[in-house]
DNA sequence: TATTTTATATCGGTGCACGATATAATGGAA
DNA sequence: TTCCATTATATCGTGCACCGATATAAAATA
């Protein structure tokens, strides 16, 4: 069995570092919104759908990796908060199609437009430790900076 | 206040897609391993310290984004599993030094050498996800894919 | 009509992370 | 030396995300 180097272990740190990095901004930027952790994404899910589609519950829970009685959880608190509103389908009743309130839309709005900036700042970091990771180094991007985090080790 | 279009909705959505089964594809490699979701994380960041640094507590905390009583909480487990071993500092005895246990260098191999693989794979689409959130498109990247998941909206 | 399948919902439990707080060693300041 | 602030680690109780098992109800099929 092949074993990975020194450089392998730590791209594939820095890589969770930087991602870690990411989802650590996007929930506080969530949490001082007021919203819990995956309610943004589920909202964005939404969004993302392509053209006018309604999603049910379960194209969600698909979307999002998770089993459908985990969105059904997310999707009550969602309600309950006037993000998102519920319908029950027409030809099928057992259906539930969602979409996002007046209210969600413009929470949507607000915070997907702060994780694009955001993204901005990130996407090199994270795209420089992918690069790592695969050996597919390119010249423009330099070597790995340091563990800014744990500059104070050398103590 | 500027507003985002349909189509970064859409590539926000993506990226947050592509993160989320990236790290679905690590959970359950991880808990098929017999190792809780953080555990593995803890280790490579030892791992991926600077050469032969021995993080503290506090360094872990650092780098993992977390306070250092949730770092404490997950050493007391990987300590518990053998997979970690603490050490008192010699000089400051507040200090704890870490260091992974053999048993912990084997189990950390194996699962960084799986990541390792799937990231070969996965960091394409990652890439290209990242890219259309920057607008910064190349041609040999081919239009976002389909959203596979939900392709069964259709109905 | 009876049975199976599909869609959503409910319940109880676990892991991760947090805030508040405690213990204990260190380093200065008086 | 004594006192105090700082630093490092640890403990306790809490909330959210997600899960497995199970329930309800509509739809599809026999």
């Amino acid at each position: 069995m092949k074993n990975l180097s020194i450089a392998d272990y730590q791209a594939l740190a820095e890589f969770r570092y930087q991602i870690r990095k990411f989802l650590h901004f996007s929930d506080s930027a969530i949490e001082r919104a007021g919203l819990e952790r995956s309610q943004y994404q589920l909202m964005l899910t939404i969004k993302g759908m392509p053209d006018g589609v309604r999603p049910r519950i379960r194209d969600i829970a698909d979307r999002m990796l998770i089993q459908h009685h985990s969105a059904v959880e997310l999707i009550d608190r969602l309600e309950t908060g006037g993000y998102v509103r519920r319908e029950r389908g027409q030809n099928d009743r057992r259906e539930v199609l969602l979409a996002l309130t007046a209210k969600g839309e413009r929470m949507l709005g607000q915070l997907a437009l702060h994780h694009h900036e955001e993204l901005q700042n990130a996407a090199p970091k994270l795209v420089g430790a992918l690069r790592r990771v695969t050996r597919e180094r390119r010249q423009d991007e330099g070597a790995p900076r340091g563990l800014k985090a744990v500059s104070s080790v050398g103590r």
